[in-house]
RNA sequence: GUGGGUGUAGCUCAGUCGGUAGAGCACCGGGUUGUGGCCCCGGUUGCCGCGGGUUCGAGUCCCGUCACUCACCCCA
């Protein structure tokens, strides 16, 4: 055991698996600038206070996971714990509702989480984020959702389910949680400790127990959506309608909340059977009280996240070995071969673009052989003293075997020249 | 924060009743003085997670501890 190990619940990325990571994010890319999306950038440190007013005081984000320390100069700050407030803030802070009324943007990178550690969750965690801030039509809910299922169409995920649901506003909310309390208080005594106490702080939470006693007391309890205004109402059922014009499958699920304060109306999450417990591939909403919460105007907003990690996880297994293979090996054996093939090899890679790779130790053919067999290379070319005097190379076919002669006369021109028509 | 499982070679893992540490793969060398894969032969690799205890003797039993991991919780 190495006496430097990486720090607990985050993790490497290592060659091999950021390939598929990579594919992710390319085929996210391009998606979102079809749809009109512009990339934004943002940092992965805030004044704590925009966490603590965005998502909520009593979630269990800011109660116990946020990664919050003061800086030299007593300022509290906070690795972000998501993206949706940054986003925003650089929205009200940078005026952007003056160049456009419409706001749409993407964004990747790291959040941060002190929980413990399991499969498909660390501590730091990367995701891809999307929002549109201007627009409180259902459409763009139901366009976000088919941005989302696009990717993950693209990217081929298996098992995928997508849930939907409406927190309606303030006023539905608020009619819902008094009933709701309602309920609770008559069923109190068959409900587990932590749905005791979610009773008083925030009931909606207790919808996402899963304790089998609570799931089937909860059955029983008054649904959200029978609480929607005729305004969310309209608005769910469109989302609705847009869904299922665009062929995409769903269900409703009223159980369905979400972590953040934030939300109102749509609530979406897209869930994998095949990754254990952590099985939300993504999740988002709309937050309409937002900006104005965070002191901008009081424009609506939707977005989502997709957890990079989780989709990359899901996607490795199936993924080829698809490293670059080299065009070229030269085995070059003896000090004036080395050196030859040196500046062959720079000169392939950078005037030609060929992929080209030699042994710089100056082992013997054999292990030259097997590293350009390992590596892959689907040529060699051999060089030692007898070439270099005879001023013929040997260019080896790995495939078939075959050898050919390669002159080595002339200038270092020709010599490349004559090196790329064999290995053509 | 709470519970379970696992820590032995670079990797995957055996290790019986407590008796000097094993296999496969990988790596290195040879068979082939300058030709890869397949085959054959040989070799290297270990604070048996760490600390303590029991014992003539501990990878093995006991206690502690740390790490990893899965699950609860929560969420991406």
């Amino acid at each position: 055991m190495s006496r430097y190990t990486i720090v607990k619940g985050f993790k490497d990325i290592l060659p091999g698996e950021v390939e598929v990571w990579q594919r992710i994010e390319n085929v996210a890319w391009d998606i979102f600038e079809d749809f009109g999306f512009s990339q934004i950038r943002i940092p992965v440190l805030e004044k704590t206070e925009l966490f603590t007013r965005s998502i909520g005081t009593s979630t269990d984000i800011v109660e116990k996971e946020m990664y919050t320390f003061t800086d030299r100069k007593g300022e509290s700050l906070t690795l972000r714990p998501e993206a949706t407030a940054s986003i925003v803030r650089a929205y009200i802070e940078h005026k952007l509702y003056a160049r456009d009324p419409v706001f749409k943007c993407y964004t990747m990178g790291p959040m941060f989480r002190r929980e413990r550690p399991q499969r498909g969750r660390y501590r730091q965690f990367y995701q891809i984020n999307a929002e549109v801030i201007g627009l409180n039509s259902p459409k763009s809910d139901s366009e976000l959702i088919l941005i989302l299922m696009t990717i993950m169409k693209h990217l081929s995920v298996p098992g995928i389910f997508l849930h939907i649901n409406s927190l309606g506003c303030k006023e539905c909310r608020a009619r819902f949680k008094g009933r709701l309390r309602e309920f609770l208080d008559q069923v109190s005594g068959s409900l587990c400790p932590d749905c005791f106490r979610r009773r008083e702080q925030n009931p909606l939470r207790i919808f996402d127990c899963k304790v089998p006693t609570c799931q089937e007391t909860i059955s029983e309890a008054p649904s959200i959506l029978d609480f929607l205004c005729s305004g969310c109402h309209a608005h769910f059922e469109e989302v609705q309608e847009n869904l299922k014009g665009f062929k995409i499958p769903f269900e409703v699920n009223n159980r369905l909340v979400r972590g953040l304060d934030y939300y109102t109306r749509t609530t979406f999450e897209a869930i994998t059977t095949e990754l254990g417990a952590q099985n939300a591939l993504a999740g988002g909403g709309r937050y309409n009280g937002l900006v104005q919460a965070l002191g901008g105007p009081d424009q609506p907003g939707v977005g989502f996240a997709i957890g990079l990690d989780r989709l990359a996880a899901l996607l490795i297994p199936q993924a080829k070995e698809n490293k670059k293979k080299p065009r070229l090996f030269i085995a070059a054996l003896g000090a004036q071969a080395q050196r030859e093939g040196f500046s062959w090899l720079e000169t392939l890679r950078i005037d030609r673009k060929i992929r080209c790779e030699m042994d710089f130790e100056d082992h013997g053919l054999k292990t030259q052989m097997k590293r350009a067999d390992r590596l892959g290379a689907s040529y060699v070319l051999i060089v030692g003293d007898r070439e270099l005097e005879e001023r013929v190379a040997v260019c080896r076919n790995m495939m078939t075997g075959e050898q050919k002669p390669v002159s080595l006369k002339g200038n270092i021109d020709d010599i490349i020249e004559n090196i790329c028509l064999a290995i053509a």
